[in-house]
DNA sequence: ATAGCTGCAAATGCTTTGCAAGGCC
DNA sequence: GGCCTTGCAAAGCATTTGCAGCTAT
């Protein structure tokens, strides 16, 4: 990996007031290396493992969410009992295959949202998710 | 509660060739009366004990499980970590608010969902859910 | 120096399971 | 009677937490 790519990651660290850490720089470099991906903590711990990159279970729960805080993942909810997180933070929707567990993007221009009821009052709209499940043929 | 409306329920049990036993026409009852309502084990649970009905936690868990495989009720992902079950099993969607963990409906109509894009090949498109996160103010 | 991180292991919370006893048809 | 259900307790998983030791600034 190159110094650059090291160095961005680091500064979009710093961005997010996180201090680049060796944990949190490896498992940057995990997350954004190669594109769009959907992860579970599970998956991106054992990437780290195979990586040579020592990090703990909590340590991976712990970044994954901080990332999630600053914005740099999203969390997406499909399955009762395990979370997904998305390297692609644009609005965008999902497709889930529940059998596999199997994540697909759908670009949010490929799914036409009317307009949206208003948020009861005292609420507002934090984010609106479309979810297509699918099975076998 | 009248003959009727628990015979009723009883047919609708043997419909789902689920047999009517005590536990199950109970927490039938408790579920199908009072209209649309989003529930969690838990409180469907703490509901029949307080409702006077003897039944554990496991049985719960299995009848909702078996009533969502029957179509009576639905399932709603919203919450990494706890399920939530809605007697509405017409086509809608859902507002959330993930501090008070309320779930709110929003009939179908509501929202505009213009052309799906078709499922991969291979996969059928089972349901199409939109998720409305809301916060406080 | 010091505020913030990390690692480990234990704790937590929800959900599922195994198996003996009980109930519906 | 026979098979499906239930209840309980134990197991299972994903996730979080507490705290001592480490590290970036």
């Amino acid at each position: 990996m190159s110094e650059t790519k090291t160095s961005k990651l680091v500064d979009r660290l710093r961005a997010a007031r996180l201090r680049p850490t060796r944990q949190r720089v490896a498992l940057a470099e995990l997350i954004f290396d190669g594109g769009d991906r959907h992860l579970t903590a599970e998956q991106l711990f054992d990437e780290a493992l195979r990586a040579g990159v020592a990090v703990s279970l909590a340590t991976v729960y712990n970044c994954l969410h901080q990332f999630r805080k600053a914005g740099l993942v999203r969390e997406v909810v499909v399955d009762p009992g395990r979370s997904y997180f998305d390297t692609n933070v644009s609005d965008h929707h999902h497709f889930y295959h529940s059998r596999t567990g199997e994540l697909i993007d759908i670009p949010g221009a490929a799914i036409a949202l009317g307009d949206l009821p208003s948020a009861p009052k005292g609420m507002r709209v934090e984010s609106a998710e479309v979810i297509i499940r699918l099975s076998d043929e």
